[in-house]
DNA sequence: CGAGTACTTGACACGTTTCAACATCCGTGG
DNA sequence: CCACGGATGTTGAAACGTGTCAAGTACTCG
């Protein structure tokens, strides 16, 4: 029997545990997808292209991102495993943005016409799909309101708090702590805020005694005052009861 | 005969020119949708909401927003004539955002179940609804680069420029012109700059000679350099070439 | 006429950026 | 083995953009 992709399973992840019939299982099942090992720092997708398939991440982080006259690159989402970054390629015509691996990847690729023929023909499925890339965009709007509106030591915890979540449903983290290989300049492009303030922010939140963030290892602490810090309500990710981060340490 | 509905335009807008077939004209006809007029300041959705019909807004400006801790009202999006502002809600359980009128209002109502039904026997209609979404999602992609990576004046200049080109692709603009109801509150709540600095920055474009806005009236003197100010790139939007504004004053 | 809303202005405070120097770590090649 | 360069992290001092507060104007509407 074959492995089960990760199309698969983020489909039944994202999509809030939708109950697969035994037809939409084989039409999952026989949707042809190719494998691949993919460098850090390569691009997935560049601004203009038009794919014609679309990437779901197995192992590794990815970010989307766009480019400021100064040059300074600008991320505007993060993905990790199970995440289907370039999903919005599958309709729109161009691409708008950059996707780029941050780490070394494990990625699926799935032609867009075996995406759009699966969802004709089985609209649930189409619909969890819709779904992932709704998700995508709360997320989106989350960022909006945390760069606008929160100062740099909020907006950083904010951050940190999303990540935990998304690590966590992912099955990526360890109680309250995961791998995260970021540097402070993924972290300036991310929420903002110059590297060096990043910095000074970092060892803030680590005086705190709320969470650290060292050799690319996240753990929270104190998940309660954090979230209070960062004013973070996990309402946004759309996800399940019962997989949320539970811990009141 | 029956006149058409917004709803129906705005898929055939937005999809980037879809031909419909007679069938789907016909679903799209059959649709049933109620028409309401809403008064200014009014709430269309909030945050945790369980919606059971989607939006399309025919005339006036509506807004997403979410609430921060300080109790500051911050905006993720803001809607024009032809945009469904909670189409998220038809796959998502809950609303994470509240929608509210900004303007008296004109909008249609559509019942999710019809919509599901309807996405369910014409997957294209399915896809072009999906677009929609996707496309709001790409603004949402941009706001976040406006947000985190453009001083007071770019930014601000930025929004004018996108919301110019929305409102001439609705059919709302006279030449490089037109009529925005907001305030400078408003705008402060769009950009994420205090009312004062929007107060100043305005003063600023206004003695540039590239744009005034003034009584509501949005009006665009010099595209080409306003563009260049804002580093404004209209891809993003996904409006078809010939939609696009092409005045280079 | 008074109240309310939107807009305007000035002075000052503060958060964040910038720049420049330095520390640390790590893989690579001599 | 050590020397080197490059990427990453750290620190200090100064400059700058933006926020805040407070006062005042202009306009509309009842």
């Amino acid at each position: 029997m074959s492995q089960v992709s990760q199309f698969r399973h983020s489909i039944k992840l994202l999509s809030g545990g939708l109950v697969l019939t035994a037809t939409e299982k084989q039409a999952l099942d026989e949707l042809p997808i190719s494998h691949l090992f993919i460098r850090a720092n390569a691009d997935l997708a560049q601004t203009g292209d038009q794919p014609s398939r679309c990437i779901t991440i197995v192992s590794g982080l990815a970010t989307t991102s766009k480019i400021t006259r100064g040059g300074k690159r600008q991320f505007a989402a993060i993905h990790i495993a199970g995440d289907m970054p370039d999903l919005m390629g599958l309709h729109l015509e161009k691409m708008d943005c950059d996707i780029r691996t941050s780490t070394d990847c494990e990625v699926e690729y799935t032609e867009h016409e075996d995406i759009r023929s699966l969802c004709a023909r089985h609209p649930r499925l189409a619909f969890a799909l819709w779904k992932i890339t709704l998700a995508d965009a709360a997320i989106m709007r989350e960022w909006i309101i945390n760069l606008s509106s929160r100062p740099a030591l909020s907006r950083l915890a904010h951050f940190f708090c999303e990540m935990l979540v998304r690590m966590e449903s992912a099955g990526l983290a360890r109680g309250s702590s995961c791998h995260l290989p970021l540097t402070q300049d993924d972290l300036s492009d991310l929420t903002g805020l110059s590297a060096v303030h990043i910095n000074r922010t970092l060892q803030v939140l680590r005086s705190s005694g709320f969470m650290t963030f060292n050799d690319s290892h996240l753990t929270i602490l104190n998940w309660k005052k954090l979230t209070h810090l960062a004013e973070f309500d996990d309402r946004y990710l759309h996800m399940r009861r019962e997989s949320r981060l539970m811990n009141v340490n």
